[in-house]
RNA sequence: GUCCCCAUCGUCUAGCCUGGUCAGGACAUCGGAUUUUCGAUCCGACGACAGGGGUUCAAAUCCCCUUGGGGACGCCA
């Protein structure tokens, strides 16, 4: 029987990360398997689920490089099978009424078997199981009998999910055997915490996949990082990407412990694949995030733009980097590193020494990295200086900074005007 | 409180099932090399079997207890 897996968001907020981590696995074990995943929505509360917040959670999967073979399937257009199948339970005897109410009678003193594919062998007794509800009393069924009626209809075959829920399974099971349907595989993988073992909160690091999305993390490195978290390759080999995994992967060998969100560990991720790109991908991922920051595009040209990331792409670690770091080749009121301008600038040897700079800068006629960088080794050898005595005012005169990138191609960038305009404005 | 899950460097982990290798790797941190700075890169350092009992010639590995962390106990999902 080929193997049929789901996920089901309920749409009362944006996607959360562990939700992606769990979506992940669910499609990573459907292509290894060659199976089906399958997107269910559970929204039977009416009063919180949202329309744009499914456009959003299903955008982020997307994003991510999730897709789905069925659905979605929508429970808040199943109530009516959700009631006849809970009829059927009354019918034979397993349930009550309680006013509207349908009350699934459990039976004490009996032991429940999960056998999960990631913890092995879990046994509940009943008695630790109050009676559960099955349809409430306005008429929406509750989650773990909606969860298991839908699951069968659907023919799932295996359950992965958040090991939050292995509470739950016991009363899912009790509900499988009710309607007469084998019940699925389950596989609850651990938790993903904080970086200090609590729960992921927006304080740590945030929870949505939106917003590691607009601070420019890229969809592989979060994949990546995400399955890493709790499952890794034979070989130990950590740049993995979701395609190239798929005949590895299988849910058995996911990790039991419960994991901690690193984010140093994602950035680190993140720059490997940023470095690994060509300067045009990055040129196209970067163009919405550097419109967004406000940077007009319009009159900055491409291949320029190719440069400077080409100049940028080996110094950052997420896209919104970019932007900080590069801001004064797009605009003159750019941030002034101010301790730098007083060590760099300031003083009156270093306006000295720019002055120097100056008056040779204004004779290039080619302003090409080769030939300002030979006008700086002459400069400094003619003046005994250190290159790095006009090489760091420089810097600081024309982009407000202490680092960056090489100094000779930014300035071969920047062009002749801006950085003649630049260093006299310093002095 | 009751029940359930879990326990190797700060973090993610390999090793555990089928006891016997200096407990291996990655991120982070700290040094060094290189560089005009930053970054990248290359070298190196630091750093763990939660504690206590067993079993055994031998325990990270098997068993028990304690401790610690987490989850669930809703007519929420």
């Amino acid at each position: 029987m080929s193997v049929r897996v789901r996920f089901a968001p309920s749409p009362t907020g944006f996607l959360h990360l562990g939700s992606a981590r769990t979506a992940l696995f669910n499609w990573l074990y459907a292509r290894h398997t060659g199976g089906k995943f399958v997107l269910r929505v559970e929204d039977t509360d009416k009063q919180r689920s949202k329309k744009e917040f499914l456009d959003d959670i299903l955008n982020d999967l997307k994003w991510m490089g999730i897709d789905w073979d069925e659905g979605p399937f929508f429970q808040s257009e199943r109530f009516d099978l959700y009631k006849q199948m809970a009829e059927d339970i009354l019918a034979k005897g397993l349930a009550y009424r309680e006013g509207e109410a349908i009350i699934f009678r459990v039976e004490k003193g009996r032991k429940i078997k999960v056998d999960d594919l990631v913890h092995g062998e879990i046994v509940v007794s009943t008695d630790e199981i109050k009676d559960q509800v099955l349809m409430k009393s306005d008429g929406s069924p509750a989650y773990n009998f909606a969860c298991v009626v839908d699951d069968a209809d659907l023919k799932i075959t295996h359950i992965i999910r958040g090991d939050d829920h292995i509470s739950n399974t016991p009363k899912q099971i009790m509900f499988y055997e009710a309607l007469g349907v084998k019940p699925p595989k389950f596989a609850h993988i651990p938790l993903m915490m904080g970086k200090d073992g609590a729960k992921l909160s927006k304080r740590h690091c945030g929870v949505a996949v939106s917003e590691y999305k607009n601070q420019g993390f890229l969809p592989e490195a979060l994949d990546n990082y995400l399955l890493l978290l709790g499952w890794q390759p034979e070989d130990g080999r950590e740049m993995i990407s979701l395609k190239g995994i798929v005949e590895e992967f299988d849910v058995v060998n996911i990790n039991k412990v419960q994991v901690r969100f690193d984010r140093d560990k994602l950035k680190w991720l993140n720059g490997e694949y940023i470095r690994a790109k060509s300067a045009g991908d990055i040129y196209l991922l970067l163009k919405r995030q550097l419109e967004n920051s406000g940077i007009e595009l319009e009159g900055v040209d491409e291949e320029k733009l190719k440069k400077i990331i080409g100049l940028y792409q080996v110094r950052i670690k997420t896209l919104t980097e970019f932007i900080e770091l590069t801001d004064y080749f797009f605009k003159d009121d750019y941030e002034v590193d101010e301790k730098g301008k007083r060590k760099y600038i300031d003083k009156e040897e270093n306006k000295e020494n720019l002055k120097l700079v100056l008056s040779e800068l204004k004779n290039i006629d080619n302003f090409s990295r080769e030939k300002i960088e030979e006008v700086y080794r002459t400069l400094a050898d003619k003046n005994s200086l250190k290159p790095a005595n006009i090489i760091h005012p420089t810097r600081m005169a024309i982009s407000g900074k202490t680092k960056g990138a090489g100094l000779f191609e930014v300035m071969e960038l920047l062009g002749k005007e801006t950085v003649l305009k630049r260093i006299e404005k310093a002095i």
